[in-house]
RNA sequence: GGGCGCAUAGCUCAGGGGUAGAGCGCUACCUUGACAUGGUAGAGGUCCGCAGUUCGAAACUGCGUGCGCCCA
């Protein structure tokens, strides 16, 4: 006998463990089954699970566990990226809590700290899937940077390999896939590195506007209009012997390599061309003109900081403007010539101080005002993003995006919802050169090593990189790794060699690649690419991927670019973008707000199934999913009643029949039910093939709770309580089945109770690798499935007016009917539910009798004696009501065919619809008008 | 400034050229032998506004209003 209700904090563990153990979760080698491969979106080594992953890993939990059941050879292949930003600043963290600051250690004793944090406390994430009941491949696990243990590890491998490969792809015009340049990048001044621009959240904040005079060199003066009449004519003018400018962020002024103003901006005409001086810099730099100012805004004047900022860097580019850079990694003015004495060392925010001071006392500050900007943070920092011209290495993302592009207009991979193609076509054909180096520890060291003379050597190793230098240099040189960081320039002889040559020190380059660099690997390297193994073959393309709009830019498009490239082929046809997770409010969670649910909570309180379920029913297309307390205890709620439907099967002995034909039953009931469950079935799989699982969800729902609980189980109560044996049988029989199918078509989203409770009936395989229901025309029933519904409008009824006549929810009353020969047939069928659902004491054919309720149902006319109970005028307007509710609804019919127009152009069964139902609203009156009649007879 | 999306019951949302839906909440009644994490019945809607297409628009198109999100 089954408990009361489902003891999830004990199942869950145990359910999890032998599905895991028994292999459920490795493809099947069954012979001809197709694979079905999805590749998780690998979390980060620090994350731990939150509403996000809740919500991506269930739906991708469904599909997996929906097309094992339909046979496929499923891989969802897991794993995890090393967050390279993220995880030093973990293990950073941890350090300086032992004062200890990581340039204590040396570069590999701090990696090797990161290997054994990892080890520790890294991944706490992949055991909060496993409660949520993820049905992932644990023993394929893989992680970007590979196995510190596995010297050939091929995750790394890819990594090299795609580096070195694309470094050595020339095209026509001999530039290389990958290259170093100096370009503005996104710079943190707190892990001293720089980010890419999905790294930097730009925020609206309280900021100033500072407008600046910079005098003209030599003193020149020029009139500037300051008075406009009407039609916007300069009507007066004053003087100038300076040009007026604004910033938001004064400090960078000492960089400036130029004014510029808009060609057609006559006010600055008499001065193009000329030199203003740099305040305290005292720089003469020259006016210019560009069309990146614009002349209504501010003074229409702008300063140039080339280093310094994005747009001011395309100006200098196009102008040939000398560029400045102003501070050091960590956001200090710098020492050099340009920058005054006073400044070099300050920090930004410092400086910015001590220039506005300056100038103000300059007598050059015109004035200060408050201004709403958007400033750039790190998002994982949570400092102000310096815009930095330095080094970096770039692949062309240009030329790889361009067959990406194309192979989601060709339709080889798709969006769904298709939208989403558009924000990827935005991002992707403007898509700048990718910056992958990252000025950290953590991560993969650039393949890349420099000589003494500035040659770059890109190897897959340190040998072959020794051997490529060899082939570059003389002969005579002797080439070797160099001892320090620096590549040291030509060099003295060895003092312990007895050759006099030269030897040549080559250095690898101190940075690693960002991570996404190995994200992006992700759908072939994890299947053993390079290599080629038997996985890559199979499981390559995979089949979808699914995902969040939000890494559309960060990981689509960069496994779309990579994917192409070297497996000349989409990594997906499909990418299923779903949902964020938001609150009850609509608000985006965040710890900042504190609004955030933890999704482990929920597990805890109403366990995985209770939590998917919700997620799966609010996952609509083009929506963000709100989760609530209380929508999930609904679906817990749920859960309970579909394990007490289950019990109640149990006591009457409804045991499965592997020989049952749902095919042969003979009871109406049971062709409806079977009829019923077979539609289901229908409607789940067509849902879950198109990704809608929230009608997916809504049809096992509703099925489960309106169709099978409140109507099947209570119709088939006086069966199994009579003494028709040959009845029972089908019955329990029928029963059984039906909640099979149930359990199955139930499996992808409530994994947990669906297999305890199909465990606990029979001695069978487990649900988990059972066969899916597929629809079966030949179960179709429609003649059962009108008499049933007759059945269930009759009894709801008759329950109806009882309330409304305030008839005790106990007492049994007696019931006459009259109609035709069907619906006595019916009545003669269907007596022993009609009187046990709608508490009727006798079944009686014959005219209604004086003093009853009437109710019209079709053809039929149901009345209710009541005797003296019955409250005339309430009686009468209940009628009363029902013929004003189909006067209106003939009312509005008669419009409609009184209209020529409709009548001769609306489709034929169109028009014969409303003829019908015309019909059925009159006659409907004229019996709820006869049964007036009869009432005023009393 | 550019792009995307949303507006349907008190709340959260499905739906979709002809007859308006769910969950939660609310009201009344019910401890009937699966289930009070339950049952039965009910109240509740100018489907944001305006115009167009159409025989017919809540649905399709355009404009407007309001609210989100992304990119500059």
């Amino acid at each position: 006998m089954l408990d009361k209700k489902f003891n999830f904090q004990d199942a869950e563990a145990r359910i999890y463990a032998r599905w895991e153990d028994g292999g459920a979760f490795k493809p099947s080698n069954a012979p001809g089954a197709e694979p079905y491969t999805i590749v998780i979106p690998p979390p980060n080594v620090t994350g731990s699970l939150h509403m996000g992953h809740a919500l991506n890993d269930t739906l991708q939990d469904i599909l997996c566990r929906f097309e094992r059941m339909r046979g496929r050879s499923v891989l969802w292949q897991p794993g995890m990226d090393h967050a390279g930003i993220a995880t030093q600043m973990v293990v950073e963290r941890q350090m300086m809590e032992r004062q200890e600051k990581r340039t204590d250690l040396t570069r590999e004793e701090f990696v090797e700290r990161v290997w054994q944090w990892k080890e520790e406390s890294g991944g706490t994430i992949l055991n909060q899937l496993k409660r949520l009941g993820a049905s992932c491949d644990w023993s394929r696990e893989r992680f970007t940077m590979g196995d510190p243990h596995d010297p050939d590890d091929q995750m790394v491998k890819a990594v090299i390999k795609v580096f070195v490969e694309l470094y050595n792809t020339k095209k026509p015009d001999g530039t290389r896939m990958i290259y170093r340049d100096k370009r503005l990048v996104n710079w943190d001044p707190k892990f001293e590195t720089a980010i890419s621009d999905l790294e930097v959240e730009n925020t609206e904040v309280d900021g100033h506007f500072w407008h600046f005079k910079y005098p003209l060199e030599n003193g020149e003066t020029y009139e500037f209009p300051i008075a406009h009449d009407e039609d916007g004519n300069p009507t007066t003018w004053e003087t100038r012997d300076y040009i007026s400018i604004a910033t938001t962020r004064p400090e960078t002024m000492l960089g400036d390599g130029a004014v510029a103003v808009h060609p057609s901006d006559k006010r600055y005409a008499p001065i193009v061309g000329k030199n203003c001086i740099l305040p305290l810099a005292k720089r003469p730099i020259p006016i210019i003109t560009d069309d990146y100012p614009d002349p209504d805004f501010g003074s229409g004047a702008v300063k140039i900081t080339g280093a310094h900022d994005f747009n001011d860097y395309q100006v200098a580019k196009r102008n040939d403007i000398k560029m400045y850079i102003l501070m050091d990694s960590k956001g200090r003015m710098v020492d050099e010539e340009w920058v005054p004495e006073k400044y070099r060392g300050m920090d930004r925010f410092e400086a910015r101080k001590a220039v506005v001071t300056d100038i103000d006392a300059e007598g050059n500050l015109i004035k200060v005002e408050d201004k709403k900007i958007m400033q750039p943070f790190g998002d994982r920092s949570g400092v102000v993003i310096e815009p930095m011209l330095t080094d970096q290495w770039y692949v062309d993302a240009k030329t790889l995006a361009g067959p990406a592009i194309e192979a989601v207009e060709s339709g080889k991979t798709k969006f769904v919802p298709e939208n989403w193609a558009k924000t990827y076509f935005q991002w992707m054909r403007n898509i700048e050169p990718w910056c992958v180096s990252r000025q950290l520890w953590w991560g993969h060291r650039i393949p890349a090593w420099y000589g003494p003379d500035g040659e770059i050597f890109v190897a897959e190793s340190e040998e072959q990189a020794l051997c490529n230098a060899r082939e570059h240099y003389d002969p005579d040189v002797a080439v070797e790794i160099s001892p320090g960081d620096i590549p040291l320039s030509g060099g003295s002889t060895d003092d312990d060699e007895s050759t006099t040559r030269e030897t040549a020190y080559i250095a690898q380059d101190e940075d690693v690649l960002d991570t996404w660099f190995s994200s992006a690997l992700w759908p072939f390297s994890t299947l053993g690419w390079p290599e080629e193994t038997p996985e890559l073959k199979k499981h390559y393309p995979t089949s979808v991927l699914v995902t969040a709009h939000d890494i559309i830019f960060f990981w689509v498009a960069r496994m779309m670019m990579q994917g192409l490239h070297f497996m000349k082929e989409a990594p997906f046809p499909q990418v299923l973008i779903h949902g964020l997770v938001v609150d009850e409010h609509g608000q985006k969670m965040s710890k900042s707000k504190g609004n955030g649910i933890d999704p482990l909570d929920l597990i805890d309180k109403f366990g995985a199934d209770a939590l998917r379920f919700s997620l799966a029913a609010q996952a609509a297309q083009g929506r963000n999913v709100r989760i609530s307390e209380p929508r999930v205890e609904g679906y817990r709620n749920f859960g309970t009643k579909l394990w007490n439907a289950a019990r109640f099967c149990e006591m009457n002995e409804c045991r499965p029949d592997a020989e049952f034909n749902p095919g042969a039953v003979k009871a109406t009931l049971n062709q409806w039910i079977v009829h019923e469950a077979n539609n289901c079935a229908a409607d789940v799989t067509r849902e879950l093939e198109a990704f809608r699982f929230n009608d997916a969800a809504g049809a096992i729902y509703k099925f489960t709770w309106n169709v099978f609980c409140d109507w099947y189980l209570e119709l088939a109560k006086p069966t199994f309580m009579g003494e028709d044996e040959a009845a029972k049988a089908e019955t329990r029989a029928t029963a059984a089945w039906a909640l099979d199918q149930i359990l199955k078509l139930l499996h992808p989203f409530m994994p947990f109770i669906s297999e305890q409770l199909w465990g606990g009936f029979a001695k069978r395989g487990d649900l988990i690798t059972t066969a899916w229901p597929n629809a079966d025309a030949a179960l179709d029933n429609a003649g059962a499935a009108a008499e049933m519904n007759w059945v269930i409008d009759v009894i709801t009824a008759i329950r109806s007016v009882r309330q409304e006549m305030n008839v005790p929810a106990g007492a049994k009353i007696p019931m006459v009917y009259s109609g035709d020969d069907e619906t006595a047939n019916r009545m003669e069928r269907h007596q022993g539910v009609l009187s046990r659902l709608a508490r009727l004491s006798e079944i009686s054919a014959g005219a209604p009798p004086k003093g009853a309720v009437q109710i019209v149902h079709g053809e039929a006319i149901v009345a209710l004696p009541l005797g003296g109970v019955i409250d005339i005028d309430a009686e009468r307007a209940r009628l009363e009501k029902g013929i004003a509710k189909a006067m209106g609804e003939i009312t509005g019919i008669d419009k409609k065919l009184a209209n020529k127009n409709f009548v001769e152009r609306a489709p034929k069964e169109v028009v014969e619809e409303q003829h019908t139902r015309r019909a059925d609203f009159e006659a409907e009156i004229g019996k709820l008008e006869a049964a007036l009649v009869r009432l005023k007879g009393l």
